[in-house]
RNA sequence: GGAGAAGUACCCAAGUGGUGAAGGGGCUCCCCUGCUAAGGGAGUAGGUCUGUAACAGGGCGCGAGGGUUCAAGUCCCUCCUUCUCCGCCA
């Protein structure tokens, strides 16, 4: 949520702002209600002043054995008008809260505007691989390598989904398994949270109220819950109304989750096999600063992604994100994108962002600062570490031989049990 | 899922209708002392409005939201969470 005394303040600057994320607003309504609604405050308390002065000599008069039945009268009539402008202050209220939750984050100043087209590869690495043969694609090497079960899946659940199936599984596994061990070595704490969640922990992570059909609800719980669409979801809300120590800043954490969305009708005929998906797993990665620290945690988090990925010696760049093109809760976003050869594109297997204050606001997750020792609002980033449903293709392709057979990255080979080649199988 | 009990500040906790929400512990600052001590004082949720240079005053605030009342931590209703017992179950 975006400060509305930011707003209050300097409406054409965020008007500005919002401007560069293709978000174009109106302020002038909003800033009528506040205006509003802080006079009928002030008058209300006048009221309730006078109000709470009259009840509490009503004790006083009747030890003296005098009469308050004046006294009442007086408080009722006063009463009647607190009760008119507790309605008129608490519907502006809604009507305030509702227009300014619902407006995105503010982009970093240095983003350019505009979506996708704008988004800069800031750096490359390694090169695009070189075959000598006529390289497969990865929906023909992960059958044939009996890793994914496409059919079987579409059987046993619907399209959108895959089977992990032997070595799949445990490639799968020994991605997991890296990412884990490089978190723990840098100090990051294991979480695994519930992965179905209440409307609140939505609505403070930013996905709601906007993109509440891109989630999956349950249907028979009371209230309604759903299931989340990446850990991050959980982890903004772990200290969701807390005020931490500064001593404490930052904390890191990273935790594994399924994640699972809707994205109905977002299929293009290109995403086959597991580029997207109703469900993949992915590893997150998660910080909690205060204010002054949050760039610095946030070339930590993009430098730590782009490590994994160059642990397991693919080829990808890494992409500075337009204005327009960063999620609705984020100031900032870089992209890690891996090298697709049957595709000819990278694909994000990271997402790397700062939501500075943003979901702090919502979730009224706040730190102590020990020089002026007032609460302020921490700064909350996220970044994947890593998604790992697009790392399987971009392995498999990357690291093809011409006998249809796949070399496991180094890094994984000691959670493969030593193994260092995957061979093709016939079909079962 | 059924029955019962509870939720007060960093922690423990008093408070069943009437002034600023007892008291302790811990922590922070100050004073006194002077070194494995002890004592005294102050502070110890946040949000927000008005004026302001620091600051002062007012409203709200006892799990959340309603209700009764001149007045609610206290009485009533709904919900959430925790604990105990019972039932069911991987």
């Amino acid at each position: 949520m975006i400060d509305i005394n930011l707003i209050k303040n300097n409406p054409q600057k965020v008007k500005e702002a919002l401007k560069k994320k293709n978000w174009d607003t109106d302020f002038s309504e909003l800033l009528q209600q506040i205006k509003m609604k802080n006079k009928l405050q002030q008058d209300n308390d006048l009221l309730k002043e006078e109000r709470n002065k009259l009840s509490s000599q009503v004790p006083i008069i009747k030890k003296s054995g005098g009469d308050v039945e004046s006294i009442f009268a007086k408080v009722k009539s006063i009463n009647k008008n607190i009760e008119i402008l507790d309605k008129e202050i608490s519907e502006l209220d809604d009507k305030i809260f509702q227009f300014v939750s619902a407006l995105p984050n503010l982009p970093d100043d240095d983003l350019l505007p505009g979506g996708k087209e704008n988004n800069q590869a800031i750096r490359t690495f390694g090169n695009k691989p070189f075959f000598d043969f006529k390289p497969k694609n990865h929906v023909e090497l992960c059958e044939s390598l009996g890793l994914i079960d496409y059919e079987r899946a579409a059987k046993i659940s619907g399209k959108g989904t895959w089977i992990y199936t032997n070595e799949g599984a445990r490639l799968e596994w020994a991605l997991l398994n890296y990412f884990i061990s490089e978190h723990l070595k840098d100090g990051y704490t294991f979480i695994l949270p519930p992965h179905i969640l209440n409307y609140e922990s939505g609505f403070v992570a930013g996905q709601f109220p906007k993109f509440k059909e891109d989630v999956f609800w349950l249907e028979n719980t009371q209230p309604q819950k759903f299931i989340l669409p990446t850990a991050e979801t959980a982890l903004v809300n772990f200290h969701r109304n807390e005020i931490l120590s500064q001593d404490d800043l930052p904390k890191k954490y990273f935790a594994y989750t399924p994640c699972y969305r809707c994205e109905a009708g977002s299929y293009r005929t290109e995403e086959r096999g597991m580029i997207r998906g109703y469900q993949f797993n992915k590893i997150e990665m998660f910080q909690y600063t205060t204010p002054e620290n949050s760039d610095l945690a946030f070339e930590e988090l993009v430098t730590k992604a782009e490590k994994l990925v160059e642990g397991l010696g693919l080829h990808f760049q890494t992409s500075k994100l337009a204005a327009g093109d960063c999620s609705h809760s984020m100031a900032r976003t870089y992209d890690i994108e891996v090298w697709i050869p049957s595709m000819g594109i990278y694909k994000e297997v990271s997402s790397a962002s700062n939501a500075r204050d943003y979901q702090a606001r919502r979730g009224n997750i706040r730190f102590k600062d020990k020089t002026t020792n007032k609460t302020r609002f921490c700064h909350i980033l996220n970044a994947s570490g890593l998604a790992t449903a697009r790392l399987i293709p971009a392995i498999v392709e990357q690291f093809q031989n011409k006998d249809g057979s796949v070399n496991i990255p180094k890094v994984l080979v000691p959670f493969m049990g030593g193994q260092t080649i995957i061979k093709p199988k016939s079909k079962q």
